[in-house]
DNA sequence: TCCATTACTTGAGTCAATCAAGGATCATCC
DNA sequence: GGATGATCCTTGATTGACTCAAGTAATGGA
């Protein structure tokens, strides 16, 4: 069902223009993924490895159990995306980083997600600036 | 994960505005679903029965593989929330509707998903239209 | 040293999603 | 009117995300 998070009504223009963008955003997401062979978490976990860190600081970015991110995780190492070495300064903790080829994966992912550089692509520097200003105001 | 599509990089304020956006509404609607125990999916496909249709026109719309629908609307079913009847017309066909209370909680669906309401609420009228408006030119 | 806490893993279970295959019905064409 | 192919949906198998409960190992403070 790809992005199944449609509203259930919008009840103003504003608030169909905004699902339009969340639906499309997510769809085209998991595209970007699925051309390189991930799924959208997968995606998702290796492109906040631009430093190594720890399973339970991605846990907790991403409001998750920290199960589900050995999951992952185990699931990009299998891939040979990411290691996971042990902490040397506290031996319960496991630090995850990308691969070289891990790397060369999350910037194809980077290239092949166009969405959100496309769609902001598509208006002026003063129209980005208002956009910007719109949704912060938005998001409160 | 509740919504694990962040992107990897957000190479503007636009861009990174959009994705808290699509983050929030993401989060917010995986929320309101879960507090009426139903799942993404559920809610969604709930909330596409305003009228009833067939298993098809929902796997279309949807954009996955009418198995999918299948076994969601199966679930649902069996809580209860949904009728799967067969077409008059087309005995192949399965005509899916809400029961009452499929519309009750429906209803509470909508009242509990207030993100995008809140969202647009916090602008003002002349800013909700240029916000569509700048949506709507991003999507192209 | 003892003990609570922290960091992560394992196991069990649910659900979403896809694919392949199959049954039933429809629609058409001769 | 009967065969043929398409359509609508279901079933079964498989993968992955996600959560919860329980467990292991290491830390750090009393």
């Amino acid at each position: 069902m790809a992005v199944p998070n449609r509203p259930v009504t919008t009840s103003s223009e504003a608030e169909a223009a905004l699902f339009d963008l969340v639906d499309v955003y997510d769809r085209a997401y998991e595209t970007a993924a699925a051309e390189l062979s991930l799924s959208p978490a997968q995606a998702c976990v290796l492109g906040r490895l631009d430093e190594r860190r720890g399973m339970g600081a991605l846990a907790e970015e991403l409001g998750c159990d920290a199960s589900n991110i050995t999951q992952i995780v185990a699931r990009l190492e299998a891939l040979g995306l990411v290691t996971r070495e042990p902490d040397p300064r506290d031996r319960r903790a496991r630090l995850v980083a990308r691969t070289p080829l891990g790397s060369e994966i999350n910037e194809r992912f980077a290239t092949a997600f166009t969405f959100a550089r496309t769609a902001v692509g598509r208006l002026s520097p003063d129209e980005q600036d208002q956009l910007t200003a719109l949704l912060r105001k938005a998001l409160g």
